[in-house]
DNA sequence: AAATGGGTCAACCGCCGGAAG
DNA sequence: GCTTCCGGCGGTTGACCCATT
């Protein structure tokens, strides 16, 4: 978080004070927040609209749920961005008292991580040299690892904001298929080098063939989506 | 014990679209 | 049709915290 600061025009930003939090809640519960770009005036704070609207919308507002995420919450975002990609305000509206704003850091500070590094593709370049994720215990492998089904050319064409493919999805359908008994899906480690999976093979070829397939595949993973 | 590096998340930034004049 | 205002959105930043070295 930014520590306070002024602006060259007067306007505070950075962190906000408990006094500030006060004056906004006080401003909004008795008044609303039909105008943002005046509220802070009327209200009595050196901030812009802009500032004040976020900070009720993320943090103040009653309707904010805060605390940890619940695994039910989780699987929905998964689902969710599987559909709609960064779509954070959509995915929001599945998810009462969680803000986009919430919902995108938890995506990417927590779900991302798990999805790409137990699994995805993208991960070879953001393990460890024990091929641990931080905080995680799991065997290295090559970044050329034949596990992952693609080549690393094609997965380096995934853009950050575009919305994930069904080859994703399958890469994190791989690691049910492997640990078919595992007990917890994100501290399971990854998989051993030189471990070939047929049913892995076979839903990565029809990526590109058959999205119907992968589609019921999809369908598949999301209701035995227990590892979540 | 100190230094370092990575994760987390509140807050900011820039852009976009809709409404109003 | 244009400009301006405003709210909303998604990407990015940066300070803090904690684990690791």
């Amino acid at each position: 978080m930014r520590g306070p600061y002024y602006d060259r025009n007067g306007i505070k930003r950075g962190a906000w004070s408990k006094e500030e939090d006060e004056r906004l809640r006080a401003y909004v519960e008795r008044y609303g927040h039909s105008n943002w770009r005046q509220l802070p005036k009327h209200a009595g704070l050196s901030r812009c609209g802009k500032s004040c609207r976020l900070r009720w919308l993320n943090y103040l507002s009653p309707d904010v749920k805060h605390g940890n995420f619940s695994h039910k919450e989780d699987e929905t975002i998964i689902q969710l961005h599987q559909q709609h990609g960064n779509k954070w305000s959509l995915i929001a509206e599945s998810l009462p008292g969680r803000s986009d704003n919430q919902i995108k850091n938890h995506w990417h500070s927590h779900l991302k991580k798990h999805l790409e590094c137990n699994h995805g593709a993208k991960s070879e370049f953001k393990m460890k040299p024990d091929g641990a994720c931080k905080g995680e215990t799991t065997k290295y492998f090559e970044p050329e690892n034949p596990l992952l089904g693609f080549d690393s050319a094609s997965s380096s064409n995934i853009s950050e904001s575009s919305p994930p493919s069904y080859c994703q999805l399958s890469t994190v359908a791989f690691g049910e298929e492997i640990y078919g008994e595992f007990g917890d899906f994100w501290t399971q480690p990854f998989v051993p080098e030189n471990t070939y999976n047929q049913d892995y093979d076979y839903y990565s070829l029809n990526c590109a063939a058959d999205g119907a397939e992968v589609d019921e595949y999809s369908s598949y993973l999301l209701d035995n989506a227990e590892f979540l």
